[in-house]
DNA sequence: ACCCTCACG
DNA sequence: ACGTACGTGAGGGTC
């Protein structure tokens, strides 16, 4: 078996890993998208082929002998954006630490170097492979060497690859022929002249035709057609110039030994370390378990396996004004307890003999009354503690995620590389491996000691940083008047939950599962053949394919058959509206009859976890089961609240807030026209119909009440004249003279919006009303798609972020005031813009007080916040 | 693991 | 020229 060569085109796989995917930034700002690009591309080619031996080439500053022949060549070292330059440093640095070998040489590209080695590779007799973004590369492949060109193609990385043979097919010429193609169409990202008037279908028929250059030159009165005859008449010197500068080097005056070559192990230290600082945290998983030699601080730590030991511990901690915990529990048990008191001084309390679990959360308890508790977790150690106070707790998580809410985890090891200098500690999965905290503590695992170690240290460690940045941000009062309490709030909904009849529940599923079956035998036998109809790719073959609707096409693994795609498509065809309902059923069988039923616990009620630290512009989220998206559009699905029911004795009372978002945006803008609008109208889009569309209130039709409610919300989610006419259905020009005449309307609209986006340019990131902040990375980019993007996100969040600060406001207030006032009516659920309370039937009046005062009140904008309120025996009934 | 589809605000 | 509305989570299919 002969030996493989890897040769990758350095700088061209980093411009496209950096034009081709969303850009990084780490927890510094540094810009890291293309270099995380990069090593995905590497490590994947790497696994596919194996190679012996590894080099990347890149270019250098210096001009190269193309130069010298041509002035205004140019090379591939063009304008190049900033972010994109201050990766090719970093690329080196991270090839470098995982000993790879790099090569540049003055006077020459990378090219050169590239098709320097393939050929000496080819001669000592190996397989050649050779990664490049550049086609011109194509010129090298021969029967050994084959050029891979990733190529990004709706959002997915597909390779590419060229032996000779390949070439021939694709482009009907023999690799060295591309150089006579490239001469004669030139190439203006290099500035190589070619030929004007030649573009490829000439150039190509051209050189089948005559094979080079000087043959065609040579039999000048035959080439077809006249103008690419004249021209080659005309600029053949030009050709043989542009021919000498497309002409890669293979015989460059290389200094070069394999042995520095030689693939080794990539995954070491240093790269681990750099890995980490750039936060590609994805990547940290391919380094083995020896190579992460982290820092062990266990003899800082320490163990408390005895009563009197740790009566002693707790004494000692109460001195202290705050400490670190780390609470090791899951659902139904505790194993243990992390206690930080100073940096050097961290303890871990195993639950054994007479320190039991609920002894130690006792203990925990009272310690806060002495001192501030600080954690990564709040929530999660209130599921075992009963603190009654905000104020003697810190919540290190919460903290990390209003100082940068992109992030998509904050354990332990994260904040405290951010937060503590950079410090790295071991994570969970390093600790524990897969092991669960049951199976850790079954097993006795030391990892079980050192993660609650690490994690109290973490959280006394990051307390004093995050509060500081906080306060320097100017968001301690979000994070104290808003993010704090609603720990509390959140942990009472999550404990209380919401009753659910199992019963009724199945019934329901049941009766689905009637239609589905005849929905099921329709499609059968209109498709003449049995298939998934749930699969997207049989369902595109039968529908597109067989069937012959016409139109398919859209995604990148095959035909679209989303409902919207295909309600245009055909909307007379059976077997579609068959297919739609269909696939409705199917989603509230499994996601919601099933999918419920299955998270009932034995109180008979479902416990959702109410997210705090995931969206990136402060709404919470709900899982395990997703309580936030339970049908209510369609009446079948909305049949589904029926099932959520209040106990005994107690009625559900349900408050959402009207047209929030638009409200804030009124506010917000201070747009008078807006304001007065909403002093005036009972319907908002119905007003906004009549003054955008400049016909009377009473005249406004439907059609123009639709389009006027569309743009109204096209406008909260940072409108484009795309996304609206998609929506609406019409033209782009349409679109965009709705949206202008929306701003003709509401003048200090489109001054808000814009300012938004000026603010978040110069910034980096945009606010709301209470200081909330999203970043807005994307608005730096050059990439056009991403920057539009940044764009609709900094017209947005500010919006839908005051939405979600005034609600949690308003929970906190409503939670505060039924427990201030002695209720046994609780809050259960929050939908975004709703809040549903389980109410003690006495208690009717007294929630429905306080929700209409709370809500209301919960900001005051220059329009007031309306709440719609319903009671009913269930949340159908109650919405 | 990733995509598609679809449920909600 | 680029190819989209903003924010989520879950289930099923595919590789």
């Amino acid at each position: 078996m002969s030996q493989k060569i890897l040769l990758i085109d350095g700088h061209s796989i980093l411009n496209r890993a950096f034009y081709g995917l969303p850009d990084l930034t780490n927890s510094e700002g540094r810009h890291t998208g293309a270099v995380y690009g990069f090593l995905n591309i590497l490590f994947r080619i790497l696994e596919e082929e194996k190679p012996d031996y590894l080099t990347v080439a890149f270019d250098l500053h210096a001009p190269t002998f193309r130069h010298k022949i041509y002035d205004a060549y140019k090379g591939t070292r063009k304008g190049m954006p900033e972010e994109l330059a201050e990766q090719v440093p970093l690329m080196k640095e991270m090839l470098g630490a995982m000993g790879v070998k790099i090569v540049s040489m003055e006077g020459y590209e990378a090219d050169d170097i590239l098709g320097t080695l393939a050929r000496r590779s080819e001669e000592c007799g190996m397989d050649v492979t050779i990664l490049s973004g550049d086609r011109d590369l194509l010129q090298l492949a021969t029967e050994k060497v084959m050029i891979r060109l990733p190529k990004t193609s709706k959002g997915k990385t597909v390779i590419e690859d060229y032996h000779a043979a390949q070439v021939l097919e694709k482009y009907q010429v023999t690799p060295p022929q591309i150089i006579e193609l490239k001469a004669l169409m030139g190439d203006s990202s290099d500035n190589i002249p070619g030929i004007p008037g030649v573009g490829e279908k000439t150039a190509t028929k051209m050189i089948v035709e005559f094979g080079n250059i000087e043959n065609a030159y040579a039999h000048l009165e035959e080439v077809k057609p006249n103008k690419a005859r004249e021209s080659l008449r005309m600029h053949y010197d030009m050709a043989s110039l542009s021919k000498t500068l497309a002409t890669i080097n293979t015989d460059s005056p290389i200094a070069y030994a394999y042995e520095d070559a030689k693939l080794g192990d990539l995954f070491t230290k240093e790269a681990y370390e750099l890995c980490k600082q750039l936060d590609f945290k994805n990547l940290l998983g391919r380094f083995g378990r020896d190579t992460v030699t982290e820092i062990t601080m266990d003899q800082d730590f320490f163990i408390c396996s005895d009563f009197s030991g740790t009566e002693a511990l707790f004494e000692k901690a109460a001195l202290k004004e705050t400490a670190g915990a780390a609470l090791m529990a899951d659902k139904d048990r505790v194993y243990g307890l992390g206690l930080a008191l100073k940096e050097k001084e961290v303890y871990y309390v195993p639950v054994e003999g007479l320190v039991t679990g609920e002894y130690l959360c006792g203990k925990l308890q009272a310690l806060s009354g002495k001192t501030i508790i600080s954690a990564l977790d709040v929530k999660a150690i209130l599921k075992h503690v009963d603190i009654q106070k905000p104020a003697r707790v810190f919540d290190v998580g919460v903290g990390a995620y209003l100082m940068n809410p992109l992030k998509s985890n904050y354990t332990f090891d994260d904040v405290a590389k951010e937060y503590m200098g950079g410090v790295l500690l071991p994570s969970k999965e390093d600790l524990l491996g897969k092991a669960s905290l049951a199976k850790a503590w079954e097993e006795g695992m030391d990892g079980l000691m050192n993660l609650a170690c690490y994690m109290a240290y973490a959280a006394l460690g990051c307390m004093e940083p995050v509060k500081k940045a906080l306060q320097e941000t100017g968001m301690l009062s979000v994070y104290e008047e808003i993010e704090l309490p609603l720990v509390f709030t959140l942990d009472s909904m999550e404990k209380w939950g919401i009753r659910v009849k199992g019963e009724e529940l199945k019934a329901y599923g049941e009766k689905l599962t009637v239609r589905i079956q005849e929905l099921e035998k329709l499609i059968y036998g209109q498709a003449g053949e049995e298939f998934n109809i749930n699969s997207p790719k049989q369902l595109g073959v039968i529908l597109f394919e067989k069937m012959g609707i016409p139109g398919g096409k859209k995604t990148k693994t095959g035909y679209s058959t989303a409902a919207d795609i295909l309600e245009k498509l055909a909307p007379e065809q059976p077997i579609v509206n068959d297919i739609l309902e269909y696939r409705q059923l199917t989603k509230l069988k499994s996601t919601y009859a099933d999918g419920l039923g299955n998270v009932i616990e034995e109180d008979g009620r479902i416990h959702s976890t109410f997210n705090q630290t995931i969206t990136a512009t402060g709404r919470i989220s709900s899982t395990e089961p997703n309580l936030q998206n339970i049908p209510v559009r369609m009446e079948l699905g909305r049949l589904i609240r029926k099932v959520f029911v209040p106990e005994e004795g107690f009625v559900f009372v349900d408050a959402d807030y009207s047209q929030i978002e638009l409200r804030v945006l009124a506010h917000m803008s201070g747009d008078e026209k807006l304001i007065q609008a909403y002093k005036e109208a009972q319907d908002i889009h119905r007003l906004t119909a009549s003054q955008v569309f400049h016909v009377p209130f009473e005249e406004v039709t439907s059609l123009q009440r639709r389009n006027a409610k569309a743009v109204n919300f096209g406008i909260v989610y940072g409108i484009s004249s795309f996304g609206l006419s998609q929506d609406l259905s019409i033209t782009r020009k349409e679109a965009a003279e709705y949206i202008e005449s929306y701003f003709d309307t509401y003048p200090k609209i489109k001054g808000f919006l814009d300012g938004m986006v000026l603010e978040g340019k110069e910034k980096g990131y945009v606010t709301t009303m209470f200081g909330r902040r999203r970043p807005v990375p994307e608005l730096k980019s050059s990439n056009f798609m991403q920057r539009s993007f940044g764009e609709r996100v900094a017209m947005n969040s500010p919006i839908q972020g005051t939405a979600a600060d005034i609600i949690k406001i308003a929970m906190n207030r409503v939670y505060g005031r039924m427990i201030q006032e002695g209720l046994q009516s609780r809050l259960v659920l929050q939908v975004h813009d709703e809040l549903l309370i389980e109410t003690k039937k006495e208690e009717l009046a007294a929630v429905s007080r306080i929700l209409e005062e709370e809500m209301k009140g919960a900001a005051r904008l220059a329009v007031e916040l309306e709440v719609d309120m319903h009671e009913g025996e269930n949340w159908y009934e109650a919405k």
